[in-house]
DNA sequence: TCAACACTTTTTCTCGAGATTTTTATATTT
DNA sequence: AAATATAAAAATCTCGAGAAAAAGTGTTGA
């Protein structure tokens, strides 16, 4: 289970703060290996790491075994931990997975959510736009962006009440990040997910579970397409040797 | 990911050795937590568990993070570790979502499979008949068909070629069967589930993907019936502990 | 009787150091 | 020069001890 417990979690996880040295480090890791602070591949060696995120090895290696588990880190028998690495074939999976789990999470969210929850779904859609239009001018709005696009697409499903469903996602959302943030290191982000967001938002408001579902299918696989263009180098060379070399 | 690593891992798990003596600890662990060793709720004091497993309190505190990922094991801020507690609501939810992954995998697995994956499927089927016609007689028995039955599951899907699923099928499983072995405590494992995998061998060896998921669908849902008709003591007398007190 | 406070005991959490194993580097031989 | 073998270096894995926190116990006072 991530970071909050699969049961009896009552507030979201970012929200609380870590109660103990192996939660923050763990979030923390999981923050820059997602953003690629710690690019695929790249050897997680303890002793360095213990430095870099100030706690102790113990502490560390605690903190890289529940990694393990989210499948972002890979243990290897006695070879120590490594970033888990990338692949083409990797990315279709996830993708079509995350199809699967989260058009379910959408269609029972939609039948079932009240009146609250189709404000927040809107508000999460409101703050998204803002984001958006601030894209071309800061630069710090990226982060802005990706913050506010993970919460429009948990809200979107949070009147799911399948736990089980809503921890998958959040996995494979993560996974997903990771492989987008890749993408568009250099390309931004086109214009025309706007448009998608807003499309999704309107059928989800007006309660169409099969449009919003298509709308919802063809915007994970556009993803797809975007890390399918892009440059070659990024996926394979993410095969880190011994001799770290940094990216 | 449990305790193979999602990418590359050639060999199922429970054939090769633990490299490391947390994987070890790992594997026997969430082993006592789905037979019930360590029932449901039941406070896992470091202190003690490092005499029964044999490993250092840092070796077992590594392994315990591994089954927080999996959800068999909640961490409670810095008040330690514990049991998963069950539910109803919990094993419904379960349920369901298995019904969702397992039977998309299914499809995916009758849709690719080659004449080796039916063979297996055969074979896993075959053995695990073997196994209930003995489930009356020998005492042992049981682990035996909890084994293969596994097996038959898993190599159902084998075909299946997204990573993902199957990993998210491993995990609920193992919830399942936690479930489902408290239900069979007492009661004994009732006929007519041979029928059931009878039918569900022959529709998928027939390639008939409708009929074998209705049927894996209703095999699924049963097992929660099961556990509908368990004394709710099972259910509630789960929070264990020295001297808890409900929040 | 019960609640609040201080004290003791237990348990968790964290860190640093030693023992194996893997990896790198060097030297020797064919 | 390539390949094997030996030695050195680095990193992993493991354990036990100390600090921090929680749970338990008993006493006192209204």
């Amino acid at each position: 289970m991530s970071d909050a417990a699969l049961h009896h979690s009552a507030a979201p996880d970012a929200a609380m703060e870590p109660k103990t040295l192996v939660e923050g480090a763990y979030r923390r890791l999981r923050r820059n290996i997602v953003e690629g602070v710690h690019p695929p591949g790249e050897k997680l060696r303890v002793e360095h790491l213990k430095e870099q995120y100030d706690v102790g090895a113990g502490t560390l290696r605690e903190a890289l075994q529940l990694l393990v588990t989210d499948a972002l880190v890979v243990a290897q028998g006695q070879r120590g931990f490594r970033v888990a690495p990338i692949s083409l074939k990797d990315f279709e999976d996830i993708t079509r997975t995350r199809v699967l789990i989260e058009t379910e999470a959408l269609r029972q969210s939609i039948a079932l959510g009240d009146d609250d929850w189709e404000g927040r779904v809107l508000a999460a859609f409101h703050r998204l736009s803002r984001a958006e239009e601030r894209l071309d001018d800061e630069a710090s709005a990226r982060e802005d962006w990706e913050e506010r696009n993970r919460v429009f697409h948990e809200v979107l499903i949070s009147a799911c009440p399948s736990r089980w469903i809503q921890h998958f996602q959040q996995i494979l959302y993560r996974q997903s990040e990771r492989y987008r943030r890749l993408s568009l290191f250099r390309n931004p982000i086109p214009r025309d997910v706007h448009a998608e967001h807003q499309l999704l938002c309107d059928a989800t408001v007006a309660r169409d579970s099969e449009a919003a579902c298509k709308v919802l299918t063809e915007h994970i696989l556009r993803t797809l397409d975007a890390v399918r263009h892009m440059p070659t180098e990024f996926l394979n060379a993410a095969e880190n040797g011994p001799k770290v070399r940094q990216a």
